[in-house]
DNA sequence: GGTGAAATCTACCTAGG
DNA sequence: CCTAGGTAGATTTCACC
């Protein structure tokens, strides 16, 4: 199965963005949408899965439903890049349930984190209460999510 | 069932985590985890569904398999709140399947826009030849993402 | 590409608090 | 009367032809 990766057909590209719509399409829906049978639909979604191409299937939550109304972003700048305190800072990050992904980028701002909470004092005690007073943070500016624009992320296949 | 939504024991919780990590879990498997019969942990995805907790269900891809090696976010500047012009430049952005997830934020970008792209020169003409040129735009500061730092987004409950 | 066995879901039914 | 557990029919998957 080395060579099902080098090039992915339309129809495995329509197959991916259909499970990335909804993972729970059996075969028979997913060959009446690429036309084909669903032995051969479910085959391929198999060799997709196989070929790393599709690392696994999630549930989608609604934040607003759970009352998390308060989406935003945090960058981070670091005071330092002493290995120690990032550790213990990087320690943070994964352990607190609101801060849902964090990236480190290239630019002046080390980190940009993720986060969901239920309301701005909960934010402000994130940003406040727990990045500023960390020994490794020089700055903190967050921004907060106004509107979701464009829904979240299929990936381009 | 009405109140079933107005507080989620901490049976729900755990089922909504399990569920994030992996949508195809049978409802005996949530029993397992969650000491419920089969039927129990069933009914109680189904509840949840229903109301509105879980939105979907999809499949989590693996860029880099895809060869989408890059991935940025990209801060976006607006000339003019015109909202033609903004129009036409939101019309874009849904429009690209490279740009998988678009937010207006507060503060003094606009727009948040995370990108996904095959390497640097795809990035370099979303932003030099398809953001910049147009007549909304004022700024365009591009980041890429160096390092996944925490995995994506499983949201507290 | 099709078929059949095994597994799973869902709706209904029964028992217990 | 409401919640938990069990059972049967329908649907789906997966290995084989």
């Amino acid at each position: 199965m080395q060579d099902s990766r080098t090039a992915l057909d339309d129809t495995d590209k329509r197959l991916l963005a259909a499970l990335q719509g909804d993972a729970h399409l059996t075969a028979e829906a997913l060959g009446a949408v690429l036309n084909l049978s669903p032995s051969q639909a479910g085959r391929r979604r198999q060799r997709l899965e196989q070929a790393g191409y599709i690392t696994g299937y999630a549930a989608r939550l609604d934040p607003v439903r759970l009352g998390l109304g308060v989406q935003a972003f945090v960058q981070v700048q670091m005071a330092t890049h002493d290995p120690d305190k990032v550790r213990t800072f990087a320690r943070i990050v994964n352990a607190r349930p609101d801060i849902v992904s964090a990236w480190t980028l290239t630019g002046d701002a080390d980190y940009l984190l993720r986060v969901y909470c239920e309301d701005l004092a909960g934010l402000n005690t994130l940003v406040h209460g727990v990045l500023l007073p960390h020994p490794a943070v020089a700055r903190v500016q967050s921004q907060i999510v106004m509107d979701q624009f464009k829904p979240d992320a299929p990936l381009p296949t």
